[in-house]
This record gives C-alpha cells, structure tokens and sequence, in this order.
DNA sequence: CTTTCTCGTGCGGTGATCAGG
DNA sequence: CCCTGATCACCGCACGAGAAA
C-alpha cells in the first residue's frame, strides 16, 4: 500500500510513458482511485454517498475529489445506468417560423418549468423545433436516448404529429389545448372558458357590441374566440372578429383598419393576447376614444406588463406556474409508468381599469 | 447471403431465448446489424454517412433504419467522441433570487440563441444557477462533461466567480459587461454610452432637470446610470437617482414616491429598463402629467412592447439577436483553441412618442 | 457471518487495424 | 494495392459477484 501512496506525492510525474498528454491531474475515477489507494468501484460508490463504503474511506474520497475539482464524466454514468436526468423541452414554431421563439407566455413559462426542473434534479435540454412535416423534430429528441421524458410547449399546428409520437413514447406531456379523446396529456388553460368569462365581463360592464381582436390560427387562441363569441350569442350581443397579426411590424395600422371595418361602433374588445390588447390601447388613444370611457379592453394572459399598461390592463390571466408544476408532476408520473390525467386550469379574470368605470 | 437477408423477412422472430425482454425491434447498432447481415462497425459508418462502406450497403442500412425509426443512442456516441454537440446555457440568478428567471431581455436572448446554437448543430443544456457562493454551479456544468462549451447570460453579481472559471475552463462566453483586464470573454451593450446617449438625447429635446430611475445593484444597470450621470454632468444639468425595484409588485406606488420625493420638476427620465419606463409612463398619465409634455422617458433594450406602449417609448435598443450571435461565434472560436476578444455592442436610440414634442 | 473493498463485465457506439477479394 | 467490411479495444462509469479482513 505505501508504494501506491508513493504516486501520490508527486502527482505531476505520469505514472506511465503512455499518456501522451496526462498532465490533468484527476480525469477520471481510476485516476482518483490512485490517489486514494482504493479501486475505482469504490470512489464510485463514494461520491454517489453509498453506504457500503467506509464512512471515513467516504469522506476521504470527497475531500479528495473536492480538493481537485473531480467531477465523474456524466456521459459515461447516464450510458452506464441508462439514465440521463434530463427532459427535453421543445417549442415547436409551426406556423410562426421566423426562427424565433415569439409568445412571451412561452418563454415565461419555460422559465417556471425550468425551477419546477431543477427542483426535482433534472436538467433541461432545450429545443426549439421547426417542424417539417413529418414527425422526425420530436423522435429526434425521444428516439436517442438523451432524454428521460419530453415538454411540448405549444401545440402550434402539430397536434397531430406529437398525437401519433405519444402513442409510441410514454413519458411526454403537453402545454396546450386539450381535446376529447387524445392519448397525450396535455396540461393547460380553459381557453373557450376564458373567452367567455371576458364576454361576460365586458357585457356585465355596460359593453353591448363586442369584437374579438387578433388571429385565431392558433389552436388556443381558436378556442378564446369560440368561447367569446358562444357567450356573445347567448347574450344576443353583436359580435365581430377583426384578425391582426402580432407578429407584424405594422399591429398599429392593421387594428386601425380592423376597427375602422367595423360597421358597428364597438364598446368592447377581447383581444387574443396580452400585447394585442395594449397596442389597442394604444391605437384608441390616439385615436381619441377612451378607455374604458368608450371602449373597454380585456387582455389574455396576463403578463407582468399587464399592470403597467395606461390604463391597467383587466385581462384573463393564466396560471403558468401552476401550469408548470402540473406538467413537471404528471411527466414525472408518466416516467413511472403511472397514468395521468390532462389538465384544463380555469382562467381567472384580473380586472383592472380597462373596463372599470 | 440469401439465407441471411431471409431472417429480415421475420423481423418478429427473436434470434435467441435469451432476450428476456427483446420485444423492441431494433434498439442497438448490433441488433440492425443482425437485420442487415452486417457488423456493427459497418453500421455505423453506414448511418453516419462515411464514405468507408458501399453505397448500395449505406442505403440499404439507412433505410432499414428508417423503416424501423432507429436512432442510434446518443450517450454512447457522445461517450465514445468525447464530443457532446450541447452547449450550456446558464442564467444565474442572482439577487433577484425568487427563483424565476425574471429579466424578459434574458428570455429573448435565450430565444436567439437557441436559434444560432440550433443551426450549428448544438443542442441547448438549461441552467437556472442560483450561486451559493461558491463556483459550484458553474463547475457542476463545465466540469463535467455533459457540454461543450458554456454561456453566461447576465453576470448578476457572479462576475468574480465566472472570472475564477475562466481561467480554467477556456470555451464560456458571457453576456453582459466587459472590464479591463478581464479573462472571460464577454458580448454586450455598452451599457455607459446607452445611458449617455439617453440624457443627451433628453437634453436635446429641452429636458434640463432629469432623473435616473430604477435600481442600480445590477452591473448593468449600474454602468448606464454611470453613463447618464457622466453625461448630465459635463451639461451642468440637474440629476437625481430615484431607485424604484421593478421586481416588487408595488412599482407604481414606489415610483410615485419616488417623484415626490425628487425636489425639483423633473422633465426628463431615464428609466433603467422598458418596463421601468412603462410603469413611469403610466403614473405620469394618472398624475395628469402630460409625457412627452412634461415629461420625456427614456426606455432601455427596446423589447416588443416598447412600441406599443402609450405613448410609444422611446429607448435605448439592445441588438440581442446579433449579440446572440456574436456570442456564438465566440464560442466556437474558442471551442477550437482560438483567443477571442470581448465586444460591447454600440447602443442605437430608438425616437418614438414619449420625448417628442 | 458481516463489513469493506476489488474485480470483471458491459452500457452502445466508434475508430484503428486487419482480412478477404 | 485499392475497396469493402470485420474485429477488437476502448470511452468512463456502475453494478453484481466474490475476495479479504
């Protein structure tokens, strides 16, 4: 045993002739099982804080790896144990495909999933994929093992690729629109609900004609609008839909003209989004028409900058870091083997002075 | 060969009893290359495109693999290369601990570079670090092997610690602001000139008594009011720092308060971010105070709502999405062995409503 | 017989080297 | 001697079996 302790003082000198470029002190665990004069298996099972080892031949070990900054190749223990301690989120960007990830919901919700992540010990491999028609952007995350389980944040128009992937791959669970008889889960918010709760506030503020602002190419924002304008009928309220891309340039002349081809004066707006809805506040204001004097405003979302909007902004708030927690739990469920149940969370209506009088 | 290509026509058919649980098709190279009557080796090189094997052979295993969604595990490969192909992208947190990652600037730099590092073939390892005060939550990530390069984004108040990696750890690069003498290689705005260029703006257009608003403990936001106050200073003009935190919820109170306080009639503000500006924009318009007549805001980075805001924000923009690239090409720089120099990025003012009379 | 550690094997893919035509 | 494909060792770690105390 002395001989071997020997090495150990002089830890610059290779022990052999054959390292070429050996001069890194401690790479691996054999390296670090020199040092201490035990075998490799049993600095393994040290730092991984087994009990079969020696409390002091542990802490040796430890100290040892701290003191040369040794961390074990995690390559080689995720191949090894055929864990990775990962999960994939990917955003696929369908039908806004510049390149860049636009919905800040999205990003904000990643950072909530990327807390709930790291809380739980996984680390987040992130995607953001530009589907192609076929279903290659998902099983090029599920199919090769670097994962544990995946996050889809946005349905965008691959409900049905990320339907089919489902059927194969188990631990995959979904930010997005529910719909009856899928096999993914998916967690998200009420959608039609939230567009009836903005209806049924506005006409309860004294607003009698009405208009959905923004595009509802999305599956969510499709179903805002559903439920904005069942609510709408119901309450034999004239109701208008005045498409704007948010991702133009130009939302200010395009709600211009959209409320300009309105042949109704309109008294209430429920915009498909947060940042619509205060370019209409914008617009309006330039305009000359007060809000919520003329027109009252309801938003969807709920972002931070909801409050700072002039005047603050009532809008349909979602839950995204419950929506994150929900996902993070049912994936780790589904990563088990357990079964798991999609979730629609109820939108909750902020209000604020956009439609206070 | 014959009798070989007949075990393809079976593919059911376990080879041997002994697979206990050899119901998956084709999960390894030696498994497709059973299928093909080939080796391994031959496989491999097959799907990597190598021009080692027969053409007709590489398609024949390329499209047996298709046909079957092989994907070769990545881990192994990645063991094997000693080549990751992830990039690690971490946003530590900081002093705004509450765990969320909250700077909406940061998220649209993550958005960026998700798209550079995705069209050089990396893939994105997520890192939310919140230091402990030591440099573990850089190590865990450089030191281990799971990436091949590392990205910062925002320093928060870890700039020694990243300064002590670096030293060691030669591919990271880090967004934010550059020192003198510095080893780590940094991309940003150059933040002192933005916060020059937004009070010679404001005294341009007639603001005389101006304000720099926001809270100085990040180093950015630092550097601009250094710029702001250098630029007011050799004007002769008066200039007050009135600290509002934009992470409290109750940012309109603090700003009103804030302006109170302040014993002269402010005319010009410059906020310490967008939505700092907002907020200001939008306690002003409830004070009666009229913007740009009154008073002229400045904004700082020019995110997507600084356009919508009423009225429109004038701002200093940020260039993330060439920032993100610059980083990226840093990085491989540096990845290659080569040196790399820091770059802070000019800052351009965006003139919009809110200082034009 | 228990505690503590060593040994050998294999996770799955890759590249150098080697064999056959 | 060129072309194609096979062979084998190995990347670094983890786990089971077994040896040493």
């Amino acid at each position: 045993m002395a001989d071997i302790d020997d090495r150990t003082l002089d830890p610059t000198r290779k022990g052999e002739p054959r390292g070429p470029d050996a001069r890194r002190h401690v790479r691996t665990l054999a390296d670090l099982a020199r040092l201490a004069g035990v075998s490799a298996g049993t600095v393994s099972r040290a730092l991984a804080g087994k009990t079969l080892v020696n409390v002091e031949t542990r802490d040796r070990i430890q100290a040892l790896a701290r003191h040369h900054g040794f961390k074990p190749n995690q390559m080689a223990s995720k191949l090894r144990t055929g864990r990775t301690g990962v999960i994939g989120v990917v955003i696929p960007l369908g039908q806004d495909r510049r390149g860049q990830i636009s919905d800040p919901l999205f990003l904000r919700l990643l950072g909530h999933l990327a807390d709930e992540l790291a809380e739980c010990g996984y680390d987040i491999m992130l995607s953001r994929a530009a589907p192609d028609g076929t279903a290659d952007w998902l099983e090029r995350i599920s199919g090769s093992g670097m994962v544990d389980g995946i996050i889809v944040i946005g349905q965008s128009d691959q409900a049905d690729v990320i339907e089919q992937v489902a059927h194969a791959y188990r631990p995959l669970v979904v930010w997005g629109q529910g719909r009856s008889g899928q096999t993914q889960c998916t967690v998200g918010t009420d959608n039609e609900l939230g567009g009836r709760i903005a209806v049924e506030h506005l006409l309860a503020s004294g607003a009698r004609h009405l208009a959905f602002l923004g595009q509802t190419g999305a599956i969510e924002a499709a179903a805002r609008y559903r439920g904005a304008a069942a609510a709408a009928q119901s309450a034999g309220a004239p109701f208008v839909h005045l498409p704007v891309d948010p991702a133009g340039e130009a939302m200010g002349p395009q709600i211009d003209r959209a409320l300009a081809a309105a042949d109704l004066p309109i008294e209430g707006i429920v915009a498909a989004s947060d940042l619509v809805a205060m370019a209409a506040l914008r617009i309006l204001h330039e305009r000359g028409r007060a809000v919520p004097g003329d027109v009252r405003i309801v938003g969807f979302d709920d972002l931070p900058f909801a409050a700072q909007t002039t005047p603050p902004l009532t809008t349909i708030r979602q839950e995204i870091a419950q929506g994150a927690r929900a996902l993070v739990e049912r994936l780790k469920a589904r990563i088990e083997g357990q079964p798991t149940r999609s979730l629609a969370m109820p939108p909750r209506i902020v209000v604020r002075q956009s439609t206070r009088s």
